[in-house]
DNA sequence: GCCAACGTTGGC
DNA sequence: GCCAACGTTGGC
């Protein structure tokens, strides 16, 4: 089992769409970066990935799953593009700030901490128990 | 709204 | 294959 982190922005993509998906879930589309690309190839079923929302929130509001294997994506017609498909599991309880992350020492390799522009990230284990105890989880 | 960081593109 | 120019992202 991995760990990842989904970077969203509210006016795209909110959390509040991603529940409203249900156990249906979504495909995490749009993605047009290669390193981001090769996160999503690696991920399995039943891998957790936080739901991280940039510029206004700065913050991780939820957990997700990932339900697909990477699968070519549907909004274009580019063959270098896929994406795999994710469901939301819970809500935090208490939303983790970019700034908390950046206070907090066990976190200071975190991906998201050093590169915040990578908007398909690795997380690991020691980081996700981490931000699950910030979170309230 | 600004600007730094980063990735991509394209000319040579 | 290198590198300058450009576009985009995202924190502040």
């Amino acid at each position: 089992m991995a760990y990842w982190l989904f970077k969203s922005e509210v006016s795209t993509w909110s959390w509040d769409d991603q529940v409203a998906k249900g156990e249906v879930g979504e495909a995490w589309d749009g993605v047009r970066n290669y390193q981001a690309r090769n996160m999503m190839r690696q991920m399995k079923i039943g891998d957790q990935g936080f739901f991280y929302l940039s510029q206004k929130e700065k913050a991780v509001v939820g957990i997700v799953e990932v339900i697909a294997t990477a699968h070519p994506d549907t909004t274009t017609d580019d063959p270098r593009w896929e994406c795999v498909d994710i469901k939301a599991v819970r809500a935090v309880k208490m939303p983790v700030t970019l700034a908390m992350c950046k206070a907090e020492p066990r976190l200071e390799n975190m991906v998201l901490v050093n590169n915040t522009r990578l908007s398909v990230q690795p997380v690991t284990e020691a980081e996700w128990q981490v931000v699950c105890e910030l979170a309230g989880l």
